[in-house]
Parts: C-alpha cells; sequence; structure tokens
DNA sequence: GGGTCAACCAAGCAAGCGCTAGTGTAAACG
DNA sequence: CGTTTACACTAGCGCTTGCTTGGTTGACCC
C-alpha cells in the first residue's frame, strides 16, 4: 500500500507536519489540516506515512538527530576547556532552536504521545544527547569550575535550556551566544 | 441550565479532572472519561462547567492560586536575607509539587489550550506568581548574592524549576529542601 | 405536603475523527 | 511497447467527540 522509507518528499512534509505540531499541538492536528498544509488530500498521506504516529515519531526524529549533530560538531570546534566545552553546550543547544526550531519543540512537548514502539527506538538518541551533557558537566565539576550533585546540575542546567523555547525570541536582541555565555557565568565559580 | 459557582462539589470535581489532565492531557482526556472518574455520567457534568474549557480554567486557576498562596506564606515565615528569601520561593515552588502536584502541571503544560477570554482572566494571578520571583532575584541581584542579567537570571530559574516536574520523583531521597538548596548553592557566589 | 432546587440520568444529535479501498496518471524502466 | 513505480485522487466507513434535551430523584423549607 505504501511505504516508510525516507524519500526526500517525506523529509519536506515532515518539515511542514512539525510546524503544525507546534501551532496546535499533536492531538489538536487532524490528518486534514497536515494534508493541506501539504497541499495534498488526506488520503493521499497515508502513502508516505503509516499512520498519524509514524509522522510525529519522523518529526521527533528528525529534530533529536539535528540537536544530536549540532552539539558533536560543536563541542568538536571548541578549545578544550572545561568553561569552553559548557558554553559551547549551551550555544549548541539555544542553536538548534533558531535552525531546526519547530521539529526540537515537538520533541520536548509531545514526547509522550509517541507509542511505546516508537518511545523505545527514539530514546536511544535521547540518551546520546544526555549524555553529552553528563560528559560536558563532569569535566566542568571535576575542573572545579562548578559545584553541587552532577545529577542535579545536569537537570536543572537542562531544564533552564529547555524551558527557553517557552520565551526565547531569537529575532531578539539577545543571541544564543549572548544566552550561553549568561547561563555559564550564572553557575560557575569565579575561576583562577 | 447550569451554573457557574464554586461550590464544594466543584471543587472535588475540579481535583479529579486535575488528574486525568495530568495523566493524558487535556485533549486526550474525554468529557466520559472525566464523568467516570467522578462517578457521574457525561451528560452531568455540564451541570457544573459550562463546556470542558471551563473545566481546565479552574484547574489551573484553583492550581496558581495554590502556588501563589504557598509562595507567599513561606516568604512571610523564613528570615529576612536575601539568601533566605531565594531558597524559601524555591522550596515553595517545589513543595506545590508534592502537595497539590497535578493541577500544579496542568498550569504549566496546558496553558496553551486555554482560550483567549480565559487566558486573559488567569495570566493576572500567573504575573502575580512571576512578579514574587522577580522581588526576591532582585534582591539577590542587589546583595551581590547572583550576578547577571535580572531578566535572564529569573527566566533560568524558573525553568530550572519548572523542569522538575518531569523528572522529580517526590517519594524519593530528595527532599524539597534539598533540591533547593542545591539550587541557590549552584547560582549563589561563596558570600562573606 | 406542595414547592424549590441542586444533582443526576438516558438518549441521542451533528460534526469531526483516523484511516481504507479502489482508481487515475504520468514518468521511468526493460 | 508493456510493465512497474510513485504519487495523488474520490468517496466514505465506522467510530468518537463535545454537548443538548427533557425528565427523574431526593433532600430541605415553610
Amino acid at each position: 500500500m505504501n511505504v516508510m522509507n525516507d524519500s526526500p518528499r517525506r523529509k519536506e512534509l515532515t518539515r511542514q507536519a512539525a510546524q503544525l505540531f507546534v501551532q496546535e499541538g499533536f492531538d489538536r492536528t487532524t490528518v486534514r489540516m497536515l494534508a493541506q498544509e501539504m497541499g495534498i488530500k488526506s488520503g493521499s498521506l497515508f502513502h508516505h506515512f503509516r499512520d498519524k504516529q509514524e509522522i510525529l515519531a519522523a518529526v521527533i526524529e528528525e529534530g533529536t538527530q539535528n540537536a544530536l549533530a549540532i552539539a558533536r560538531e560543536t563541542l568538536q570546534q571548541c578549545d578544550n576547556t572545561p568553561e569552553a566545552r559548557l558554553h559551547a553546550m549551551a550555544r549548541a543547544h539555544l542553536e538548534t532552536l533558531l535552525t531546526d526550531r519547530n521539529a526540537h519543540v515537538v520533541a520536548l512537548y509531545e514526547w509522550r504521545r509517541l507509542d511505546t514502539a516508537a518511545r523505545d527506538h527514539l530514546s536511544h538518541l535521547r540518551d546520546a544527547y544526555e549524555a553529552l551533557w553528563e560528559e560536558v558537566i563532569d569535566e566542568a565539576l571535576a575542573a572545579g569550575l562548578i559545584h553541587g550533585d552532577r545529577f542535579l546540575v545536569s537537570r536543572f542546567v537542562m531544564g533552564a535550556l529547555n524551558w527557553t523555547v517557552r520565551w526565547y525570541d531569537p529575532s531578539g536582541a539577545r543571541s544564543p551566544d549572548d544566552l550561553a555565555r549568561e547561563l555559564v557565568a550564572m553557575i560557575s565559580r569565579p575561576a583562577t
């Protein structure tokens, strides 16, 4: 009947679905709304995706993979000090909100709508991303840059960053780099 | 046809609705599910609430009012140092997650489902709560306890705290007081 | 003991939902 | 050329949704 590959057409449809999911939320977005946004009829949608759930999974996979890629790349390019790496991770996180905002927001806020199968598959991706964070935070703790419980600090930091999607205006005066610097400064002890 | 007062019966129904809204999300919670949880038939529900939206508004109003009350009380009882007040606000925030978790979580995560009328009415409550935070953070900044941009610091702190609903286990080893202490320690410069 | 009233029920309507079945079409392939 | 493949269409099925209607119950009141 249909396929579940990753054709370029499907990539584009996924991008448009992400936009609607952010605007309306997954549950409120109907297949008819999705189809209209994509310029096709609702029936044609199921040629590209097995069901509505699979569209959500595709959006989240795309968003998480993108965040992971940006984070890895940024980490490789920055200086090798704990402070620079912490700053780089924060900046990478905020930059995905610029370049790929919709998919990233959906990954954060519609995770619970995934069925168990999709959640199992995607949680590996998410774990890989969070592992990057814990690694960088461990380094910062070991270097005495920040203090406290490893688990709590990483949760607090990720909370502060994930919450930015609620108030951060990418077209405003503050750049991702500004925010990252401010966050790192807030939690760092004055060094050397 | 019905009423929109705040009878004791309605209070109880609101509490039960909050539970379902947290479990399933607002959109996935049907009026039939709500009615069954309340031990009545779905039609009877509309004797107490004008429509489904009004149930959500009632839950959120209750949750925000509770958080505001706890915060004000905790602030009055604590010492008058900036550090104690900052710690008190963080602890109050986390304690509402213990005593009134459901309503509080709904207020945070289903806000967008409110229609404009309800949102206008409830945003005053929310502003009052956030104003408390900004006041306490201003004091901490003025005293040199923390450093940075007033707007950004308060957003980061509220983000870290609001995110706790995703991972905090009230039955675990850490008390709200522990978490509050850790958070304040993380962002404070060593004093005196 | 008739009147009032909040609380609830049974039954169902109109609209919208995700999804399917069967078909058309134009390009790509051998 | 005939066959395959990718993509889209029309039409609608079976079900659920939020909500309405008209009526019943039992406690309380003077």
